[in-house]
RNA sequence: CCAGACGGUCGGACGACCGCUGAUGUUUGCGCAUUGGAGGAAAGUCCGGGCUCCACGGGAAUAUGGUGCUGGUUAACGGCCAGCGGGGGCGACCCUAGGGAAAGUGCCACAGAAAACAAACCGCCCAAUGCGUUCGCGCGGAGGGUCAGGGUGAAACGGUGCGGUAAGAGCGCACCGCAUCUUUGGCAACAAAGAUGGCAGGGCAAACCCCACCAGGAGCAAGACCGAAUAGGGGCGGCGGAAUGGUGCGUUCGCGCACGCAUUCAAGGACAUUCCCGUCCUGUCGCCCGGGUUGGUCGCGUGAGGCGCGCUGCAAGGCGUGUCCCAGAGGAAUGGUCGUCCCGCGCGCAAGUGCGGACAGAACCCGGCUUAUAGACCGUCUGGCGGU
């Protein structure tokens, strides 16, 4: 494992965060909506923007607050772990997790994102 | 050992790698190092407080909401502790909104004669006129007595027994219940004993109500500061409604003009309501200050604080002392993955293997209450069986 290998963002600045509603209902709008097993990645090309952005939703539908907590960390973990290996046009990403992303093994849901990145042509 | 009652504790453990976030140290800085990082209920938001802003002058009455056996405890409580009364259990123990029904109003369905100044459906008893008669009486029943018996009901105007009576009835008596009074014990709720009374006051106040006590409003999206323009807004000053008086100036001596200088009258609004007294606000011009929202900082964790020990109190608790600093986010950290062990369930003869880990996630902070909770453990006590 080289070394410029585990330092990806050779280029790539960190992702940043989506916090206002406004920017949720956004991507939700006008992003390409990709369902996997494990996770829905609703996606929206920002060629403009310097970084990737993420954010994470978890509908009260899931479970209760110690469900949809334990469902985010997973996403939010997947992701990172994602974008440290992979190189990511830069987007804004929302993560909506499902009843699947408890239970679904780490590696699968890591290879859901990756699929879904693909399938919007970011990856 | 079995069955049970009460109280309490814990609520997966360890490690590796990769992360998030607060604090401290260090560095010009990127960063690095050290260290902390969900609960007993963090939940529901049902009570009580701290804190913040607003309102806030006094008195009387009223309204609204809450509490409701007694004593204590506390910052406070509707909490807690210790008792009392009532109910349940063989027992340990458990349950209990439990002031006032002789202040008033109201309600008591169905059934039943009657549901509250009692009352006569059946029955029981007395019995006039009348009819019959073997003159003993029989039939019949105007009217009256009666609530013991029947029947209804959640509840029927004390219960049981004896006497008594035409039949009955607290009509009389004994015991029980009840009421009043006295004494004793207790701070008290209340308890016990005695005397008197022939029985009064049916139940419902979780119906209105009465009585006693308590209570300003809104909440950390409170609130404070920083911050570019406009508006609202604030401060200071001038002017300012009507009448009368006063002062000044002018005057053709009729008066005119100016000025809150004084007094009175003003209209609307605010302080839960009403009343009394009282206070405050309002228009216009000029100058100055100021700055809706978004964002940032503070509020923000040293506190009715945790743990230990001693004294004190039956206890809740109180007093003293030592020691510790123990989450602080802001789309919102407190984690993710893997391994070993523990526990539960499934499969398997077994080694093993697969799945799962109760309820549940801080948001200003405390004291309670309520609700959810797989499983494990500890202590005290009760009943039964066995042994000594």
């Amino acid at each position: 494992m080289s070394s410029d290998r585990l330092d990806p963002p050779e280029q790539q600045p960190p992702p940043q965060r989506l916090k206002r509603r406004p920017e949720f209902l956004r991507v939700a709008a006008k992003g390409r909506k990709i369902p996997t097993k494990g996770v829905v990645v609703q996606a929206l090309a920002c060629p403009d923007q310097a970084s990737v952005r993420l954010g994470f939703t978890v509908t009260k539908k899931v479970g209760n607050a110690v469900v949809r907590n334990r469902t985010k960390r997973r996403l939010r973990e997947a992701a990172r772990l994602y974008l440290r290996e992979h190189r990511v046009a830069p987007a804004d990403l929302v993560f909506v997790g499902r009843d699947g992303t408890r239970g679904r093994k780490f590696d699968r849901l890591i290879a859901d994102i990756a699929q879904a990145l693909e399938k919007a042509g970011l990856a």
